[in-house]
DNA sequence: ATTTTTGCTTGCATATTGCAAGTGCAAATA
DNA sequence: TATTTGCACTTGCAATATGCAAGCAAAAAT
């Protein structure tokens, strides 16, 4: 995103200018829980995001190292987005909005479940996780 | 922030209808870092958030219950701004940014060497900030 | 009594996002 | 082979959010 300017060194600062629009962390999102998405499945995701703001959050976000392009195996038509491991690494993060949201809002009942079980051993999920996202 | 409609019961959907915009969390970051600021303590911080902006984003802040406005004990003319418990939970959020702004960018010195003594035992640090804030 | 500080508000320019339609290429269908 | 459909975008324009500069009322300092 072509922000007015680069702000300061703090790691909030810098994070803000990487994903902290309206759209990138949902993005993201959609690919820690499917591993890879279509640009499609993107714009068939709950929220509805414009078709263009998903093309320039995509690249974007490509262009900061967090995702990347892969060719779909069955179709030259169709394009694979997977988090790097710079993205992966956001795990803990996406974790603690999780756990913070639960407390202060109502989620669906999906996703409750599953910070039940993240909260039994925060530490183990992670790494599990961690693991079959790279795979 | 008047988003232009509300968007899912996720987690992230919820989180970012709250502090998902350009300066909140950098708001944030201020009054964990300072613990309480004046309007005009936001106004000098680094990144120089207009102060049009800044209002908006402090009523905001108040509105969705993450921050509080106090009267300023030495003055009627100062307004003291703090955190409520629910602003101080994003504490755990605030230092996953932290930990991975820092693996992938650089980040001013300071920040470092607290992020060292955060990552020697993370939940010890956590639970002694939460105190140190809610004081 | 006058000036300065403090916490804002207001008006307007610029940037970002939202919506609807369209484009080019690959794949499926006839 | 010709035509239609699916997929990943792009383009144009309207709506919203942000940035900048100036202004304003109440309190505090001089």
């Amino acid at each position: 995103m072509a922000k007015y300017n680069k702000r300061s060194d703090c790691p909030v600062s810098c994070s803000l200018d990487v994903w902290g629009d309206k759209w990138s962390l949902l993005i993201i999102r959609d690919l820690i829980n499917a591993k890879q998405c279509t640009y499609g499945d993107f714009l068939k995701s709950a929220e509805g995001i414009a078709t263009n703001i998903l093309a320039s959050r995509l690249l974007a976000l490509e262009e900061n190292g967090l995702i990347e392009k892969l060719s779909h195996p069955d179709s030259k038509a169709k394009v694979l987005y997977k988090l790097t491991p710079k993205g992966i690494d956001l795990l803990p993060l996406m974790i603690e909005i999780g756990i913070w949201s639960e407390k202060y809002y109502d989620i669906d009942k999906v996703k409750k479940a599953e910070l039940k079980e993240v909260k039994k051993n925060k530490e183990e999920y992670i790494k599990a996780k961690i693991k079959e996202l790279r795979s």
